[in-house]
DNA sequence: ACGGCCTCCTGACGGC
DNA sequence: TGCCGTCAGGAGGCCG
């Protein structure tokens, strides 16, 4: 489900109703996503303070002091915020954890394909394996087009795997990938290495631009997704071309071609990305 | 180091 | 109605 501004919509959404607060009880009811939650969570977790809740690419960082909570929604996963009578509100069958905190107000996570993590680190962030060999937040000036393009030398993979992988840039997912070289007037299937100079620019910036409207529309909502406060995002309808192979470019009408890139839904304008 | 492919899992949908 | 194949917003891991 979650790319970047969904991410963030959701780490927006339940910050607000959590940081400050101390956790009461933990209810793992699946512990079998990616990786097992870790069996002693409860007692890693009751009775100590949220300091914070950062995000690095797609993971959520929960700051308990003591350690970190590390928290991916894969595919499928999303939290939400139960308050007052709603804490009791009964768990459906994707419902797999709740972080109960103290003043009637639990954080609920739902995750039907499983794909998801939760993780507990007490060790420095950055020597984390998962997170130590991430690339630049595409939201910062540590990605620009300099850092794209000489990273994209020599490199013959397409450009869309390019921007998808996490060790170039993080939280750009397929739907991103595919708006943003469209705005870049960039053919998906070209190679890395094949980009000039301004057109590794033109794409940061596209990059940058699409996450950012994303996330200022509260992300984009296919089938279900919310941003933790069960507000859906605003963004699927802006889409240019995600889930509109076939349909007429809103540029210039030509018919969107959709192709498969690494296996992943590809949809671009012969016209306008070259 | 790189590129391609597989995998984990459930659910929705289209075709027969 | 049901069965089967395909696809879905991620990304680590493995193999050549």
């Amino acid at each position: 489900m979650p790319e970047l501004p969904e991410v963030e919509t959701t780490r927006l959404g339940i910050a607000p109703h959590l940081v400050g607060r101390k956790v009461n009880r933990v209810e793992v009811r699946n512990a079998k996503l990616r990786w097992p939650v870790p069996g002693d969570l409860s007692s890693l977790l009751v009775g100590q303070k949220l300091k914070g809740i950062q995000r690095r690419g797609k993971y959520l960082l929960f700051d308990f002091g003591r350690g970190v909570v590390l928290w991916h929604l894969g595919m499928s996963g999303s939290l939400r915020i139960l308050s007052g009578s709603g804490v009791r509100e009964p768990a459906a069958i994707h419902d797999h954890i709740d972080v109960v905190f103290a003043g009637k107000v639990a954080l609920r996570y739902c995750d039907p394909r499983r794909f998801g993590a939760l993780l507990w680190t007490s060790d420095p962030l950055d020597q984390h394996a998962l997170l130590s060999h991430l690339g630049p937040e595409p939201l910062t000036d540590d990605f620009d087009g300099d850092d794209l393009f000489r990273r994209s030398r020599k490199r013959k993979t397409a450009i869309k795997t390019f921007i998808m992988d996490s060790k170039i840039v993080v939280g750009v997912g397929n739907i991103y990938a595919n708006e943003a070289l469209f705005a870049a007037g960039i053919r998906p299937g070209k190679a890395a290495a094949s980009l000039t100079r301004a057109k590794a620019e033109r794409l940061v910036t596209e990059i940058k631009l699409v996450l950012q409207r994303a996330i200022t529309q509260g992300g984009t909502t296919l089938r279900d997704f919310t941003g933790g406060d069960g507000k859906p995002g605003y963004f699927a309808q802006q889409l240019a071309v995600y889930g509109r192979g076939g349909k007429p470019c809103r540029v210039c009408a030509t018919p969107l071609t959709e192709t498969r890139l690494g296996n992943r839904s590809t949809v671009y304008c012969a016209q306008c990305q070259s």
